[in-house]
DNA sequence: ACACGAAGGTTATCACCGATAAGCATCGAC
DNA sequence: GTCGATGCTTATCGGTGATAACCTTCGTGT
């Protein structure tokens, strides 16, 4: 039986996903991918059109599967619906193997409109100014992402290493407190500069930083 | 002239991130660092076990170019300094091409070991329990590392882009307030968050997390 | 003085990856 | 009933990281 089923888009994103489970970012071959769906490599070339078209179709699959917290609920304050959005992104991102960095790679997602309004409007209703909405959220995705891509890419499970040169008079309190934060796990550290972030947007309500926005921009080269 | 000069690891590492400022960080092959070298590229791996290990060098010595405001001065306050060190990292990740992704990929960079004694002891004087004090480091990494990854993957010059389905009720404003945030700049973006996570994080002072965290594994420590 | 081993470089070769070309089979529409 | 679109095949290409085997230079210990 050459051809059981015939093969579609969604077929091979599942694939997809399945293979970067088991062998991460790196193994995630066409080869490998195809192999699974019993089909030759090149036949992944009628679904799309190279292999970054594909890749930003598994990420927004796994967003789409996993990120479920994007809507604020009927009288949700802000903060509290900014916190449960962060969450659940950071849930898709550590819900498959080398999450983040498949999200971070295929650059900023831009959501679905109906949601930017629902989302925007409700900041602004809490007394954001309409730019300060955006830049909250920006905020928050952008902590997100980099909480949940050091956390992945840390290949000593997370643990802070103290390079324990002998003798050194600091060392040793920096260590036993390294230590500390290490046990209290990874969950804990992204809550922390989580709640201090969100709390500190909160002082953009009366103060909009598009009027106080001054000549701040440092040596800072764009590219 | 067959050998005009011995090559040793930093000529390697400053061929590469010429090499990477002028083709990228998806150009950056060993054959094309060889080449500017004038040797194959068989030869770099009598300076480097593997590429991954000669990613990580090159990481280095772009922090240790441009990263430079790393140290805490005397009488700064630990805010300034915070958001200092924030600037720095930015700037030292903006300033080579794809330099966000070159660091972020090479997983959490570890300082040295004085570095660190002087940042965690400056926020410990300032009232940081010591594990709060490191949080507060992680989280201001973080965002740093997410803001510029965000910014320099962004394909469309960081434009903030609204699927203009037709007449949508809330879609013309969303797009107006999102061109606004758009003239303001990615500096602007960066600096506002930046602010606010900062200005949050002095909310840990008096209200250690270490103490409040419930349900963890904290049964290990000290004492 | 000289042998010798380490260091740095060479050519040849591998397996693998993404991508393209050319051809074959199936199947629905006209 | 043919015909073209669709989905798949085999063959092949250039590029990449990595390894093997060999050669040359050079500092050094006896």
């Amino acid at each position: 039986m050459p051809h059981p089923r015939r093969t579609d888009r969604r077929a091979i994103v599942s694939a997809a996903i399945e293979v970067l489970n088991d062998r991460g970012l790196d193994g995630l071959s066409l080869h490998v991918i195809a192999g699974r769906l019993g089909i030759q490599q090149p036949a992944l070339y009628h679904h799309f059109g190279n292999k970054a078209e594909l890749m930003t179709a598994v990420a927004d699959e796994v967003l789409d599967r996993w990120h479920t917290d994007r809507t604020p609920a009927a009288g949700e304050r802000w903060h509290d619906f900014l916190v449960r959005n962060a969450r659940s992104l950071r849930h898709a991102m550590l819900s498959v193997r080398d999450g983040a960095r498949l999200i971070a790679s295929g650059g900023p997602r831009t959501p679905s409109i109906d949601n930017a309004i629902a989302q925007i409007g409700l900041l602004e209703r809490s007394g954001f100014t309409g730019p300060d909405a955006i830049l909250a959220f920006i905020a928050v995705s952008r902590y997100t992402i980099g909480a949940a891509l050091e956390q992945q890419t840390a290949r000593d499970g997370g643990a802070i290493i103290v390079p324990t040169e002998p003798a050194h008079a600091g060392a040793a309190h920096v260590a036993e407190i390294g230590a500390k934060v290490t046990a209290l796990g990874p969950d804990h550290e992204f809550e922390v500069g989580l709640s201090a972030l969100v709390h500190g947007l909160g002082g953009l309500i009366g103060n909009p930083t598009s009027e106080t926005a001054r000549g701040k921009a440092d040596a800072s080269t764009s590219r």
